[in-house]
DNA sequence: GACATCTGTAACCGCCACGATTACATATTC
DNA sequence: GAATATGTAATCGTGGCGGTTACAGATGTC
């Protein structure tokens, strides 16, 4: 896969909803706060819909509402939501078979591609939509003094 | 950065040139078993070279050896050789200033990146070159009988 | 029931990064 | 000097993505 900004869209939409909670909120204000068009709001959030993380009403006073509480999504269940997507790819035309390395490099980067994937989901799922709101909250309320997350969260 | 497939093809190059140590290898050849263009091959090899983890030599007789052993050329150094691109990618427009998340995602974000990344970055450095090497080895000698390799994967 | 509101999608555009390719300069061996 | 190889610039075709328009379908309000 490639690499897109799905990933950061997701978490910002869900940090909004995280903040109105309750609210049904547009794609169109969402669409105003990531600033980009509210279709591509739409097609994430059609995703996140169907990963169970949200929940959508059509029609006047819908909109778009968390369908977990922020604390039990994670960040990585976002990217999965997403597709996972990679900074991998394989090759693109068979190498040689006539190759000890051509006959077997595909199956071993396969095994590679997959444990690494793991490790990226592992270290995403110790985040929650949760501690990026309280980031955001607490940077929201004091002057501009740049602070880290706290690293280590459950999911 | 985007999804290519310039780690793999360095995987493969460099499995190769374990296999052949000691002897120049031409682009002519690597781009034989990778089944590609010699051009691209170089490219590649030009990254690794700067890299520290191959010399070339011009001219006759020259062609592409490995500057370290097998087992001291991990992943994750070849990875980074590559520019270590990631699959995430931030917000094109800035976001919404007006709104509190508009306000702080962008440096949030950047924070979950980079530690996201690192997690890839430590999976990756868990093998060698030589770890693949090995598993090519047996997996030539021996009739299809996958295996090996920390964790488990079949075929 | 008519209307305004809002999601759900399909269709299309422009852009950009990548792999593939051609062409040529440069360096080394024999 | 001929043959061999790397180093690199330039160009092309493709594919995926964000952005946008257009419209169908569902839902609450009056």
């Amino acid at each position: 896969m490639a690499a897109n900004c799905r990933f950061a869209f997701a978490v910002h939409i869900l940090s909004v909803l995280a903040l109105k909670e309750n609210e049904g909120v547009t794609s169109d204000l969402l669409a105003g706060s990531v600033n980009t068009n509210p279709v591509v709001i739409r097609r994430i959030v059609s995703a996140l819909q169907q990963a169970g993380l949200v929940t959508t009403a059509k029609g006047a006073r819908g909109g778009v509402k968390l369908a977990l509480s922020p604390e039990n999504i994670s960040l990585g269940a976002v990217h999965r939501a997403m597709g996972s997507p990679t900074s991998f790819a394989g090759h693109r035309h068979e190498p040689n078979q006539k190759c000890p390395v051509g006959r077997n490099i595909v199956l071993i980067l396969n095994e590679v591609f997959t444990s690494a994937q793991a490790a990226l989901d592992d270290a995403l799922s110790r985040r929650s939509i949760a501690d990026v709101v309280a980031t955001i909250s607490l940077e929201s309320e004091a002057p501009p003094r740049a602070k880290k997350m706290s690293p280590r969260r459950a999911a």
